[in-house]
DNA sequence: AACATTCTGGAACAATCGTTCCATAATAAA
DNA sequence: TTTATTATGGAACGATTGTTCCAGAATGTT
């Protein structure tokens, strides 16, 4: 009987992330909000609550697309030096292809927030976490199949791939030059090669 | 004949640059900056205009002595791995050390502005390019004297070393555990090793 | 002691912040 | 058509933002 929701929620959603994602959570007022969302200004309050819990939202919605982009080459692709060559470049080109160099929207908040509100820090470590293992099962497959350097463990091998995709994510914020990020991409890999 | 200038301008520099490096530029309001710097509300803006002027004060005033610490390391010790791994120790653990995991001045303004402000970006892009130069160059000479990989040219492993930098700058904002630091810096050498 | 300048304290500014409230319009099932 | 609910528009809230201004205290040279 009564007038059922009817909010789009996940296209509200990737409105919110890519608002959050180009002007950060302290420099997106909720004005900002008001105009990016398609949303009255009411609407949005009683929807969703507030501005953290939205940016929270947000920031989940965000790491669930944004991740399982990730897992899905890995999972599509042999375990090879090709396909991480394949993962880094989509790091580093989506960044540098976007109009608005926006880096990416977790590291972007590990940066802002830091270790100051534990809801925001969960969902990072969380990501860290489940990206490090997809990566750590994907090389040791490569290293059983003699595809990948066998001198050094898997796992840290998976944090310092981890380590080189964020340091380009902060790096194509500031520099867009294609070339010294293509370069970069295959000093990384050497150390995946089996020599 | 008139009462002189007082300010101890490095120290309330130091001071400024502790509270925007802690805080960020938009999480600093004008009281914290009347609290941290010990000077009144007046004097602040008759001796550095603005909020935006002390902040990129502030900004070069961090990248001056940061900057210089590194050079000094590399400096006064021979271009071998054992130097590389110094650098990369003093990186992630003092920032680890610190109470407050306040990452790198420059990487968190890299992020914040990103593209907007040209005058933010002029001081980091400037920073890069003297770090990696400098690198670049004690690079060359480890390679000339056989301490280093030769495989790679310089200036790739220059950029490749400054990015795995950037990327425990990052980490350690919300990171913890010293022992994936450290695991992590031996494999970053493992670039630099001749074969 | 007189003076020119610096520094201080606090009030005040308009603007914006995130958030709340309410009256009204739109909706769709009963 | 009634009815219960959702969505809209806009005004309003107190708080805080960065910044300015002014009167008076402090300072050190002449």
């Amino acid at each position: 009987m009564p007038r059922p929701q009817a909010f789009e929620d996940c296209q509200i959603m990737d409105r919110a992330v890519n608002l959050f994602w180009e002007k950060g959570y302290l420099n997106t007022s909720a004005q900002n909000m008001v105009d990016s969302l398609g949303l009255n200004r009411s609407s949005i309050y009683n929807t969703y609550s507030d501005k953290k819990t939205l940016f929270l939202k947000a920031l989940q919605h965000y790491r669930e697309h944004q991740t399982q982009g990730l897992l899905q080459i890995l999972d599509t692709r042999p375990p090879t030096l090709e396909t991480l060559r394949i993962l880094l470049e989509s790091v580093a080109f989506s960044s540098l292809d976007a109009l608005t160099c926006k880096g990416c929207l977790v590291v972007n908040s590990a940066i802002e927030f830091g270790q100051q509100d534990e809801s925001v820090l969960a969902i990072i470590t969380d990501n860290i976490e489940e990206v490090v293992a997809a990566f750590g099962a994907f090389i040791e497959k490569g290293q059983q199949l003699g595809h990948l350097n066998t001198r050094l463990p898997a796992h840290d091998l998976a944090i310092f791939l981890f380590h080189n995709m964020t340091a380009m994510r902060v790096t194509t914020k500031v520099l867009t030059d294609r070339a010294l990020f293509q370069s970069n991409i295959e000093t990384i890999l050497c150390t995946f090669t089996q020599s």
